[in-house]
DNA sequence: TCAAAGCAAGTGTGATCACAAATCAATAAT
DNA sequence: ATTATTGATTTGTGATCACACTTGCTTTGA
C-alpha cells in the first residue's frame, strides 16, 4: 500500500515536470533546426550533413535524420539527387512564388483573426509592440536575433487567433521556407537605412482593434511584402551585373 | 580494361533502370502510405503501429518510422501523447477548416492555371475525362479505387499547370488530410444515388479551355465542396441522434 | 605537365539491439 | 463480484553497426 502511494506521488511529480508526453530528443532537434531555419542561421545553398548536425547537437545520428526528413517534406530543406541535403537556394521565381503564397494564406488568416480577436489578444500583440519599441530605444547594438523573434511572435500571436488548425501549420511551413531569404533581406535593410517595421505593425494593430478585416489584410500584405520586394530588386541587380 | 568496359555496361543498364537517383526504400514506403491515405484506405481514428506497417510492407522498422514522421509533420497523421500515431478523426470543425483551406488554395491554383494551360494540357485532362466516361459506361462494378485515382489525376494535372512549386505541395498536404474523410463521403454517395462527378469536371474543362479563371474557380469550388457538405450534413445527423 | 585510375575518408541508408514506457491479461485481495 | 496489483507482451525511441555510394586526393602512366 505504501509502495502504491509512493508510485502515485511519483506520478504526480512526473506530471508536473512533463504535463503531457515527455519531450523526445527528436523533437528537440527538430525545433532546434526549425528555429535556426526561421531565424536564418543557415544560409541558402548550404549543405547539411547528418553526422555534422548530430555532433553539433550532441546526439546520435538517429534523431537528426528523422528531423531532416521532416524538414524536407515541409520544403524547408531540399534533397539533392546525391542524397545530400541543403537549404534551398534563392531564385527570383521562388521568391515571387513564396510571397504570393504568403499573401494568399496569411492574408486569409489575418482576415479571419480580425473577427475573432478579443481585447485579451489585442493587448498581447500591443505588449509585443512595446517590447519592440524598447529594443529600438536602446539601439546601440542591433540585435537581429531578437528582432526576428519579436516579429515572429507578433505575427503568430495574430494567426493563432484565426482558429484554423489547418492554416497555421501551412504558415509555419511558409516561414520555414522564406526564413533564410528574410535574414538576407534584414541584413540588407540594416545597410540601406532601414524603414521602421514597427509602423507597419502599428497599422495592423489598429486595423485589428477596430475589427477591420480588409484594412488588416492590406496592412499585413504591405508588411510582409517589404523584405521580398527589397530582396527582389537586389537579386535583379546582381543578375544584371552577371550578364555584363 | 575489360573490367572497365563491363562496369561501363553495368552503369548503362543501371541508368536505364533508375534514370536519376535510385529510389530508396523509405521513399517507397512513404508514397505507399500516401496513396493509402489519399485513397482513404485507412479510416479516421485508426491507429498505426510501426512494426505492423513494417511487416505489411516487408521491410524493417527503419523506413516506416521515418515515413510516419514525415506524414505527421504534414498533418496527414496525428501523434498522440502516448507516442502512438493514428489517422486524425473527423470532426465538424476540422471538416469546415479543411474545406475552407482547399477552396482558398486550390481556387488560387486553378485561377493561375487558367492563364497558363495550353492545348496540350487541356487535351490531357480531356483524356482523363474520357477514361472516366468509359469507366461509367461499364458500371457493372463500382471501382471506387479507380474513381479516386482518376479524380486525383484530373485535379493535379490542372494544379501542375499553375506553375507554383510552393502551392502544389500544400495542396498535396490538404488532399492527404482530407483523404480519409472523402472516402467516407464517396461510399455515402454510392448509397444515396450519387450525382455525376463528370458533369462538374466538364464545367471546369470548358472554363479552362476559354481561359475563364473566374468560372474555373467557381466550378472547382462546387466540385470539391460537394463531398464536404454531404459529409457535414451526415455528421450533423449523427450528432443530433447522439444527443437524443 | 596533365589526365586517368585507384585508394581512402566521409556520407546516407537500412537493419538490429537495448531500453523504457505503455497496454493488456490474469491473478489476488477485499 | 469488483477492484487493484502484478507480470508479460507490445510499442516507440535512441544507439550502433554494416554496407553501398559518393567525393576528393594521391599516385601512376602517357
Amino acid at each position: 500500500m505504501q509502495k502504491a502511494a509512493i508510485e502515485k506521488n511519483n506520478e504526480a511529480i512526473a506530471a508536473q515536470l512533463a504535463p503531457v508526453g515527455r519531450e523526445t530528443v527528436q523533437d528537440r532537434v527538430y525545433s532546434e533546426l526549425r528555429r535556426a531555419l526561421i531565424g536564418g542561421l543557415f544560409e541558402p545553398s548550404q549543405v547539411l550533413t547528418i553526422r555534422g548536425l548530430a555532433d553539433a547537437l550532441v546526439t546520435s545520428t538517429m534523431p537528426v535524420r528523422e528531423a531532416l526528413g521532416r524538414l524536407i517534406t515541409e520544403k524547408a530543406l531540399e534533397a539533392l539527387p546525391n542524397r545530400s541535403v541543403r537549404v534551398p537556394p534563392i531564385t527570383l521565381e521562388r521568391l515571387d512564388d513564396l510571397l504570393r503564397a504568403r499573401i494568399l494564406i496569411e492574408g486569409e488568416a489575418i482576415a479571419l483573426a480580425a473577427a475573432r480577436m478579443g481585447p485579451r489578444q489585442i493587448a498581447t500583440i500591443e505588449t509585443i509592440l512595446g517590447e519592440w519599441d524598447e529594443m529600438r530605444a536602446l539601439k546601440h547594438k542591433k540585435d537581429v536575433d531578437r528582432e526576428v523573434t519579436l516579429n515572429q511572435s507578433f505575427h503568430f500571436e495574430i494567426y493563432r487567433s484565426c482558429g484554423s488548425a489547418v492554416l497555421i501549420p501551412m504558415i509555419e511551413s511558409l516561414w520555414l521556407q522564406s526564413g533564410p531569404c528574410i535574414r538576407v533581406a534584414i541584413y540588407a535593410f540594416s545597410e540601406a537605412g532601414e524603414v521602421d517595421t514597427a509602423q507597419y505593425h502599428r497599422r495592423i494593430v489598429t486595423a485589428l482593434a477596430t475589427q477591420d478585416a480588409q484594412s488588416a489584410r492590406e496592412s499585413l500584405v504591405a508588411d510582409i511584402s517589404r523584405p521580398f520586394t527589397f530582396l527582389r530588386s537586389k537579386l535583379q541587380a546582381v543578375a544584371a551585373k552577371d550578364q555584363t
